[in-house]
RNA sequence: GGUCUUGUAGCUCAAUUGGAUAGAGCAACUGCCUUCUAAGCAGUAGGUUUCAGGUUCGAGUCCUGACAGGAUCACCA
């Protein structure tokens, strides 16, 4: 039953009628109908009124008439200006909310027999992971959850970048200055071990550049004779040949990464269906080199390095292999394109990458609809921006980074430092109450970052980003724990809401009312976050579906009812809600606590 | 410098994709716990949407220009 969809064939009907006038269905259009008037839709008179040659007032009288003469679903109207504000009849309302209350897929639109693959997270393991990758991990699940809501078929993907230059800077200050320390000797996690000699690395190499700055070298001759820079550079060549002592030591010190992320994706909550390797990819993309040179999409410059002219495309020239035929990252992402194709044939494959890399990928996905690829218009860049700190961009090698681990480690006992002062966990057991912890201080740090609009930079303030109240997570993870103590009362005291006979209520409160109209929208918002890829939307949703709820809480009393209709209906609708707010804070990878 | 992008309340963010008097949260102030969880509810105050033009019934939203932030323009990844 959609409301929208059955009232425009009758203002398209209205059109014709009163005003002798055809218009399409797809040019009619409604919108919800502010809070300030009376109302559930409203349809704008403006474009129009050259059709209507009447006023605007006049105008949306007519129709309005028509309207409740010609259609059940409206009972009421009236026009403030251009603006003809519609009634739905509460019966409606009545009748949706029994819909949606009986339907067990409440919030699972069908499948659409379409697969996506979502790559996101796609870490260095050099390093740990950091704010920035909290934004990216969060996005990535959420959105994987919101497109399987919408019915595709979806495979999380993670393209691990476990080889290069940075990697063997890693390794080279390990091996002088490691005195083979191991996560277990040292106590570290293997992630924040290997990170540990990344910042060695280059503090060691800082050094050997002042010292040869000092014997009179420039500053970029120094960059490149620094004994250091040699060695990681030497080291990269041996492990590009296989050198055996090489390649252990790079499996020694990435297994330790490797354990180290496993824990701290275990903590986001966050998984992949598949691993992709760099060290498995990065020598593909050659032969799409030759392919594009045999199609005449890429050309050769006299120094033998392959290129491609997108500047009927509106962007410059770009280098798609070097002179010595060795790749640069754009060739291995050809590479893995065609791969992840092969692997798993998507009709769209996202990129979850930061906004820094806008360019490059507007190149990559225009190369590959050159070469014509099927799944060409199905890749997309889900470009996010960057989370700047008080003091401004994080910056790994300043020391100015906010660690993933730390600042998870933070929420949670912040979570538990205000639960209680709170005094809220009377009759929990140890291990419950730090699940709760655990549940409120991600819940808090995840909505936080996906509450605002992917595309946009944020600003994260250690000191006062992460709150408990107001627009956060927690408040909805309330909402529901409020919820869920009244169901249980409600089955303590044998009331029967499981039915979904509630014909016989004739009045619905004003809060009642508007609580089902925005329950009503979930399907849609979360059509919407699919279609443009924003957790935000579903975020702003949630938020507004707490509050709402929470004002219906406050104004209509549900054990005191006499009426045991309408306390059925009341609790009723309260599990409708706490079913959607579960639901849909699962799409954004938060849970919700029955008590708290 | 070229290209892309952002600019909305003191702060952090919205604004149904061109619609009504630009909305929430935080911070400030005022009420509401003998009644289902006060991590809540109700209210007050806070705005020349960076600026200047333009397009039209109508602009925070589209176009042009200026100003200010950010990203990117490697035979780096």
């Amino acid at each position: 039953m959609n409301l929208e969809e059955q009232i425009i064939p009758v203002i398209q009907k209205g059109f014709r009628e009163v005003f002798g006038h055809e218009v399409s269905l797809e040019e009619l259009g409604l919108q919800p109908t502010r809070k300030e008037f009376e109302g559930t839709y409203t349809f704008v008179m403006f474009p129009y009124l050259k059709v209507t040659k009447m006023a605007p007032e006049a105008s949306g009288n007519k129709l309005g008439d028509f309207l409740v003469a010609n259609s059940d679903l409206v009972t009421a109207y009236n026009v403030v200006k251009g603006f003809l504000n519609i009634s739905v009849a509460q019966a409606s309302w009545i009748q949706i909310f029994s819909d949606l209350y009986s339907n067990p897929n409440f919030g699972q639109l069908p499948a659409n027999g379409k697969k996506v693959m979502v790559e996101y997270s796609s870490p260095n393991t050099n390093k740990p992971l950091h704010l920035g990758h909290l934004r990216n991990n969060f996005l990535g699940y959420s959105i994987s959850e919101i497109l399987k809501a919408n019915g595709y078929e979806v495979t999380k993907a993670n393209l691990v970048n476990d080889r290069g230059i940075h990697i063997c800077k890693s390794m080279v200050a390990y091996q002088h200055f490691g005195n083979n320390e191991t996560p277990q000797s040292s106590g570290l996690k293997g992630d924040h071990l290997a990170g540990k000699y990344y910042v060695i690395f280059d503090k060691e190499y800082k050094k050997q550049i002042s010292e040869l700055a000092a014997q009179g070298q420039s500053e970029d001759e120094a960059k490149k004779n620094a004994p250091l820079m040699l060695e990681a550079q030497e080291m990269l060549r041996k492990w590009e040949a296989n050198d055996a002592e090489t390649v252990d030591l790079w499996k020694l010190m990435n297994g330790w990464v490797y354990e180290g992320f496993e824990a701290t994706y275990q903590k986001m909550g966050v998984n992949f269906d598949k691993y992709y390797y760099e060290s498995d990819t990065y020598l593909l993309g050659k032969d799409i080199v030759e392919e594009g040179l045999t199609k005449g999409v890429f050309f050769k410059k006299d120094n033998g390095s392959t290129w491609v002219d997108l500047s009927e495309e509106g962007l410059d020239e770009k280098l798609v292999l070097r002179g010595d035929g060795t790749s640069v990252y754009i060739t291995q992402d050809m590479g893995t394109c065609d791969l992840k194709f092969n692997d798993f044939g998507f009709d769209k494959s996202i990129y979850v990458v930061g906004n820094e890399q806008d360019y490059h990928f507007d190149v990559l996905f225009k190369i590959m609809r050159k070469l014509g690829r099927p799944y060409g218009e199905g890749l997309y860049h889900l470009s996010y921006g960057m989370v700047d700190l008080p003091t401004g961009k994080m910056k790994s090698r300043e020391g100015t980074v906010v660690d993933a681990d730390d600042l998870m480690h933070e929420m949670v006992t912040t979570a538990e430092t205000h639960t209680k002062e709170l005094g809220k966990i009377e009759g929990f057991s140890q291990q419950e109450a730090a699940e709760l912890y655990e549940t409120l201080g991600l819940g808090a740090l995840k909505y936080f970052l996906l509450k605002v609009d992917p595309k946009k930079r944020m600003l994260f303030n250690p000191q006062e980003s992460i709150e408990f109240q107001g627009n956060t997570g927690p408040f909805i993870q309330y909402s529901h724990a409020r919820i869920a103590s009244i169901l249980r009362k409600a089955e303590q005291i044998g009331v029967n809401f499981k039915t979904d006979g509630f014909e016989g209520i004739d009045k619905l409160e004003d809060a009642e009312r508007d609580l089902i109209i925005v329950l009503y929208d979930f399907e849609k918002k979360i059509k919407q976050a699919g279609e443009d890829y924003s957790p935000a939307l579903l975020a702003q949703y949630l938020f507004d579906l707490a509050k709402e709820y929470n004002r219906f809480y406050a104004e209509q009393s549900i054990f005191n009812e006499s009426d045991e209709k309408i306390q059925a209906f009341r609790v009723a609708l309260s599990a409708l809600t706490a079913k959607t707010i579960k639901g849909g804070m699962k799409l954004l990878g938060i849970n919700v606590p029955d008590r708290m």
